[in-house]
DNA sequence: GATTGCGGTGAAATCGAATGCATCACGTGG
DNA sequence: CCACGTGATGCATTCGATTTCACCGCAATC
């Protein structure tokens, strides 16, 4: 393994200057840098980040804290993290939870040492945890809002505004909401936005899992309410809507429209296609590693006093997507009801 | 931050024996590493991670680079390492190559040195480089296998009879198989495997990127030949297939018979539900690490010499699931012929 | 009784890069 | 002509834990 020290001895000169002339921003002669540069090269140093992490104190990584990479939500904004940080060439260290608030924490605990900073996407974790383990800038929130604490998160209520008037203008006047868990933070301001719509009555099929079988369930209390549309938490519960719509015999969308929340892939690829509120999960994930970057430069320089930027909290846009499982209230499903 | 030499001091011994106590191997007296552990223990001593990779050189990460991290696929595998990895008190650097082979090359240079090993999924580099990049027990291929390099990969070939198997056994005498990259590893097993099948004839459809729209294109290609049945590259393939063939109005499984690859959880959504072969995807991942940490091993100790034991070379077994997508190739079909 | 043998211990070197401090050469202004 | 500023450089230290090496008793052995 070449070090800096070879290097400097190739290029005649102390390790302290060729350190100097690779990456420190110190004044170095012209042409001593390019004799170093020139041995660097040669000899094909590659500086060693481990012991530049022991000595500045920081790694250069980023920590990813989500539920579960097999969702497909969580998994997009994954890559979201991911390619952002790589184009900042920054490694990510990524820790699934299992849904599981303990391993949360647990991991948490864990990772913040190994990393500059970390990004929790949908914490399940108590405020006050929260708060003292992602505190001082050392941490981003995805999904989740917390004073002091910088974060990223779509605009749920605007989701929502924009499914129930779209169901509106197709006529629809009772519609039902099939929510997620009831720890959820984005249920929990999606169900806000449910009461702020005029005009509509909406019927709350309660909480459940974010799962296909909750939407089974789901869908046969929206059967036994008045509603002529169905609005889940996610795509996969509406997915289980669907099929249980099917199973019970009820056309969609003429006799019941269904819309979804994500996204996901799977969703163009249902029988009929997902109506469903898109959101940014790629952008998401890429700046929730800009304000943790961000963060981490407020922590280091001249220490600004009282802290004068206030910790970011960034809200992006969501887009309805219009598919096939959204249509007119007909007569005939008013018929059935 | 409480370092090893506060505890040392708090536990009145040295700080060789403080760290000897608290992970060396090496004999210490009980009554001295009780002190140690303690003091440690009231302290709060976590140690520093970075600090001990310098001195040992191995950090106690691995790397994992896989071509898309939202692909259900490789989401389920990576899934299945972050699992193990934690069991074992390692942590994981995840890379996206975004299925780009410069990219794959870029990364995995730039990993190796962050991490004591990688494991890879399948890689898109050339033999050569995969080689050199990853040779001496460095890395860990999935889903593809090389000489010299511990592997570990699903019995494609298994899949494919049983798939073909379970067709003829339902009457079906011709069958389309709608295949993936050509520059894919387990594509090339499959294809292999379709020759080995006695009393069926194999329509190629050539290969294709493993998207739905390319299923789409697929289904077209097997309507215009005489196959009563179409066993697709992956299950996204297999939806495009599905998609298609709802649109051109033929009836599935009456008319014709499905099968993909995988098991992503979608499938199980589709209408109708994929037959499919299910490959144990979070137990590839996690024999991957146990791979990757055997192999560190076997570099560690006395280097027993000539290398006693050659790479492992796993192969996991799959099972076909059945669902709705399949079904006796009935006269209608025939006569559609 | 002298000599190994060995468990247990600490001082100090080590890992590789970054950096505070001192130094030195070269100019410029007084 | 001297004092002082400035840019460039090297020495030595630092980061925190691990590990080599030497050493010290004490017991077993010849």
């Amino acid at each position: 393994m070449v070090t800096l020290k070879d290097v400097a001895a190739a290029a005649g000169v102390s390790p302290a200057t060729a350190s100097r002339a690779l990456s420190g921003p110190t004044s170095v002669a012209t042409v001593g840098r390019e004799r170093v540069l020139r041995a660097a090269a040669q000899l094909g140093y590659r500086v060693n980040p481990v012991a530049r992490a022991l000595r500045s104190g920081r790694s250069g990584h980023l920590g990813l804290v989500l539920p579960d990479l097999a969702n497909p939500f969580f998994a997009s904004i994954a890559k979201g993290v991911q390619a952002r940080a790589r184009e900042l060439g920054r490694n990510v260290l990524v820790a699934d939870t299992e849904e599981d608030p303990l391993i949360e924490l647990d991991v948490v605990t864990q990772l913040r040492e190994q990393v500059d900073g970390v990004i929790l996407c949908s914490p399940r974790m108590p405020a006050e945890h929260l708060r003292t383990e992602v505190g001082a800038g050392r941490g981003v929130l995805v999904n989740r809002e917390l004073d002091g604490v910088p974060s990223v998160s779509v605009d749920n209520a605007d989701g929502v505004r924009q499914a129930l008037e779209h169901l509106r203008a197709l006529g629809h006047r009772t519609v039902a909401y099939a929510g997620g868990p009831a720890s959820s933070w984005s249920d929990a301001r999606r169900r806000d936005a449910f009461g702020a719509v005029d005009g509509l009555t909406v019927v709350d099929l309660g909480p459940g899992r974010p799962v296909a079988a909750r939407g089974v369930a789901a869908a046969d209390l929206a059967l036994g309410s008045s509603a002529t549309a169905v609005v889940a938490y996610n795509d996969l519960v509406a997915m289980g809507v669907l099929e249980q719509l099917r199973t019970r015999g009820v056309r969609v969308p003429e006799q019941m429209s269904v819309i979804g929340f994500d996204d996901v892939p799977a969703a163009a690829l249902v029988n009929p296609p997902l109506t469903t509120v898109a959101l940014p999960l790629r952008a998401v994930g890429r700046r929730a590693v800009d304000l943790m970057v961000a963060a981490e430069a407020a922590i280091q320089p001249g220490a600004a006093p009282a802290g004068p930027t206030p910790p970011a909290r960034e809200q992006l846009g969501v887009e309805l997507v219009v598919r096939g499982s959204t249509a007119h209230a007909s007569p005939a499903a008013r018929g059935r009801e």
